[in-house]
RNA sequence: GGGCCAGUGGCGGAACUGGUAGACGCGCAGCACUCAAAAUGCUGUUCCUUCGGGAGUGUGAGUUCGAUUCUCACCUGGCCCA
């Protein structure tokens, strides 16, 4: 091996072997230590993107290392196949989405293919296939006839012109994003499961979860929300009793009024009494989005419904409004008010002028009821017979007492709701569910599943084609041999991502979900996935395991041993602003950066017309901003290892990372200069001028062993790893090749050919066979390091006089803090800093650092 | 509005358990090689400085012999919200 680094060749001769040898296609072995590595499958949206790039690296290293340790791997890839991009394309292109998704694995395949990820083709499954979806299908008739799903009504947005509904990101500005209408509130009915039966373990198994980010566990906690309160009943004049959970019944004495939803069944009841003005407003509030980001954001705005209801302690008589920040969906669509002692009811409270009563003196003395409410416990005041006790006691009492009336009741709830699973789309899942001619719901029997999803209706923006397709839902009841009809809504696209990790496991079985290979492979040890993912996505999967595991599916309790979250990928923008303060976005390609001679950017021109441009703020790779970059072009142009190595290198995993054309030469010119020292240690040449011992030599390649090791495994933080091997590139680069360096240099070739091998798997299986190494890489044993060789006699230690740096030490390892002491004090450039005062203190940092106080 | 996270040289980042701030890379400057350039190799590169040193990790306090790291308040930016 002579020739210079010639990436393509390379690349495409190391992919076709692992290609023809079915390198990285795995059997369940009992004999070995299984390790399941599985990045979040993508959406086939057509193109891979950055994003795409750094996820499936991040779980290729992994995986790589992993088997490289001696584990068996498996390292599966497959498509989340439904979803509302192929409708919207359908509608763009009139092409069935079929057509339009099957076209976009084919391509993104190849592109995945193309980057040498180490995946196990042979289980690739889409979540549009019937042999897929059936069995969610199938689980799904399980739900329904163990209780967990449950039809409810909830509130959809609704477009009046395409007559369709819409989901959240399809409301822009409140109006539909096709249509331009304004979007309204509808109720309809919709199937729903009952997560909230598994709330209590899903918070609770957290803990078991030693390998998750605690920032992600956060906020699973905060988003089931467990909190304990009490449900209080209020008596409404001619109506049904108002319900309202709270979790400061303390401050139940202080409540002036009572809150409910636009949608609550007692706001029809005031509206029947025609009020013109409470008319407006509710249909205001009901013409608006149901995100609740949106809801939260808006201005909080209510009118008084003319209904009082009565306080179930003091038989006061309190207002009930409806507001626009009450979700119905929430809780039980009302809220007691105690402007007092809540934020959100003091500000309320004051925009309406409705009367704020104090029932809650702080602990820490006075607060002002004029600047903001109190929200700390205290002790009770103008609270009749329970004024005096603390927010404890009369917690407890004021329970008590309500219980006792009948009047309310001790109760847990969670801020997590029950899944709503319904959409009323085409692109999905169909819901296996049959209407009867008298409206009963029949579930689909199992032998009549799948029910398949017809592939080639085209969409047309105006709701599902399933809707009216004779040929869909015309059906025979299974279950009274009369006409009915088939459910058009499919599943929420959730559904089939909470469960397709498992079935990787059982490639080709088509007699059930999973089978026991289900339980060789699980839990998957190592899930790598955007942290967008952290709420929904991951605790649906977690649900669904749960629910598998107590249908006999899979024995364990979690899906997801250990999970990386990974950060965004983002690139600089460039853009000019006209007068109306309109952007026009520059792609980099077009703008030139010029530099003062410190390096530091002066100024962007474009390339056009020699004017200069702004330089924007770091963003979100996107079509509008211009600042995508396709990974296909920087393939071509650097290889896939240089896109993986710079991947990995120019930030931790978890954080975002900046796109950089320079970034991605230098990860090139490093694999250059590797692949120039395998070419030296190979013709037995050196590859620099000299200078560093092989002793020194051989420390620095055992350290780097042990570094580039606990970096990768442990710590995950490969950009270090990298830097650990750069660093030792550079050093071997000063070894020489005459003498004890040869079989150094030789050592350290064939270790970090090994070290660098998951990040930069073709060079590296090159070079490996250059070395002469004749066992595959893929399988050859991860360097260990010698201990014996890490231990110094000497170590240098800082001197600090009063914490400020003075000077720097030779000191014998063995030291001890006498002779320490005598030899820091002895320094030159410290003793004139001690300048004879007394010693206070002497502080040892073995091996770092020595403290003298004075 | 709520929840979570992050702010360190010209830039991306490092400092793992409270112990040498700026590893590694980019950019920039210089040198070597070259007729020249590219490529490559080598050296330097936080700021200020009277060359003794001083300042410095978003801002302001606190704990400590010692804080990028811990605590509190604030500012700015990002992600998510069924």
């Amino acid at each position: 091996m002579s020739q210079s680094y010639d990436p393509a060749a390379v690349e495409a001769q190391a992919q076709s072997h692992w290609r023809e040898a079915a390198t990285f296609s795995v059997q369940e072995d009992d004999t070995r230590e299984k390790f399941y590595c599985l990045s979040m499958f993508p959406y086939p949206s057509g193109h891979l993107h950055m994003g795409h790039v750094r996820n499936y690296t991040l779980g290729d290293v992994i995986s790589r290392f992993k088997r490289k340790r001696g584990y068996n791997v498996l390292q599966p890839m497959g498509w989340d196949a439904f979803g509302l991009p192929a409708e919207n394309a359908a509608i763009q292109n009139k092409v069935p989405p079929a057509d339009w998704t099957y076209a976009n694995i084919d391509h993104m395949r190849q592109q995945l293919q193309r980057l040498g990820l180490a995946y196990d083709w042979s289980r690739e499954l889409a979540t549009c296939k019937p042999d897929y979806y059936r069995w969610e299908q199938w689980l799904f008739t399980q739900m329904i006839e163990r209780g967990l799903a449950y039809r409810k009504t909830a509130v959809v947005n609704w477009d009046p012109i395409d007559q369709t509904v819409l989901a959240n990101e399809q409301v822009v500005d409140g109006r539909g994003w096709r249509s331009g209408a304004l979007v309204e509130r509808r109720e309809i009915e919709q199937w729903f499961i009952r997560i909230t039966d598994y709330a209590d373990e899903l918070l609770d198994g957290l803990d078991a979860l030693p390998g998750w980010p605690d920032a992600v566990k956060t906020m699973q906690r905060n988003w089931i929300g467990r909190s304990v309160g009490i449900e209080v009943q209020f008596t409404v004049d001619g109506g049904a009793p108002l319900t309202v959970f709270t979790t400061r019944p303390d401050t139940l004495m202080g409540v002036t009024y009572l809150a409910v939803a636009p949608e609550h069944p007692l706001v029809d009841q005031a509206l029947a009494g025609g009020d013109a003005a409470l008319r407006a407003f509710v249909d205001e509030c009901r013409s608006s989005t149901v995100s609740e980001a949106v809801i939260e954001a808006q201005e909080k705005a209510g009118h008084a419904l003319g209904i009082d209801a009565i306080h179930p302690i003091s038989g006061e008589r309190v207002p009930v409004w409806v507001a626009n920040f009450v979700l119905m969906s929430y809780g039980t669509g009302a809220v007691m008010s105690v402007p007092a002692h809540d934020q959100r009811d003091w500000e309320f409270a004051r925009a309406y002028g409705l009367p704020i009563r104090q029932v809650i003196e702080p602990a820490g003395g006075h607060a002002d009821l004029d600047e903001a409410a109190i929200t700390q416990k205290g002790v009770l005041v103008n609270s009749g017979p329970y004024t005096g006790l603390d927010s404890q006691a009369a917690f407890e009492r004021i329970a008590d007492a309500l219980e006792a009336d009948g009047k309310g009741r001790r109760r847990i709830n969670f801020r997590l709701r029950d899944w709503g699973v319904s959409r009323q789309r085409y692109w999905g899942c169909p819901i296996p569910v049959i209407r009867e001619a008298d409206g009963a719901l029949t579930p689909v029997p199992e032998a009549d599943l799948p029910v398949v999803l017809p592939e080639d209706l085209a969409p047309d923006g105006s709701g599902s084609p399933l809707k009216g397709y004779a040929p869909f839902t015309d059906v025979i009841s299974p279950q009274t041999g009369e006409p009915a009809q088939r459910e058009t809504d499919t599943f929420d696209t959730f559904f089939e991502s909470s469960w397709y990790y498992a079935r990787y496991c059982c490639p080709g079985l088509d007699t059930a979900m999973l089978d026991q290979r289900a339980d060789y492979w699980l839990p998957v040890d190592q899930y790598i996935g955007g942290v967008e993912h952290a709420t929904m996505h991951l605790i649906y999967s977690r649900f669904f395991h749960k629910v598998m595991r107590d249908a006999g599916l899979v024995q364990s309790d979690e899906p997801f041993k250990r999970y990386l979250p990974q950060g965004m990928v983002l690139a600089e923008c460039f853009f000019r602003e006209s007068t109306d303060g309109k952007k026009t976005y520059f792609s980099p390609d077009e703008v030139t950066i010029e530099r003062d001679d410190k390096g530091r950017v002066t100024r962007a021109v474009a390339d056009a017309d020699a004017a200069p441009v702004t330089v924007g703020a770091l963003e979100k790779m996107s079509k509008s901003k211009r600042n995508g970059v396709d990974p296909q072009s920087a393939i071509e142009q650097a290889g896939a290892d240089a896109v993986r190595l710079f991947m990995m290198f120019a930030a931790p995993p978890d954080q975002t990372l900046v796109w950089s054309d320079a970034g991605l030469e230098g990860a090139s010119r490093f694999l250059g200069r590797y692949w120039r020292l395998v070419q030296a240690v190979v013709a037995g040449e050196s590859a620099g001028q000299g200078g560093v011992s092989a002793v020194e030599a051989r420390r620095k390649l055992h350290e780097t062993i042990a570094k580039v090791t606990d970096d990768i495994d442990r710590r995950q933080a490969f950009n270090t790893a990298i830097a650990a091997m750069m660093e030792l590139t550079n050093l071997l680069y000063k070894v020489d090749a005459a003498g004890e360096g040869a079989a150094v240099l030789r050592e350290a070739a064939i270790a970090l050919t090994q070290m660098l091998n998951p990040f930069a798997p073709h060079i590296t299986r090159a070079c490996w066979q250059a070395l002469g190494q004749t066992d595959p890489i893929e399988d050859a044993a991860w360097p260990e390091h010698d201990e014996s060789l890490l231990v110094a006699d000497a170590v240098t230690l800082s001197v600090q006089v009063n914490g400020k740096m003075r000077g720097r030490i030779e000191v014998p390892a063995s030291a001890d803090e006498e002779q320490l002491q005598a030899i820091a004090l002895a320094d030159e450039n410290v003793a004139r800093f001690v300048d004879g005062k007394p010693l206070r203190r002497f502080i040892v940092v073995p091996g770092k650092l020595v403290n003298i106080v004075v």
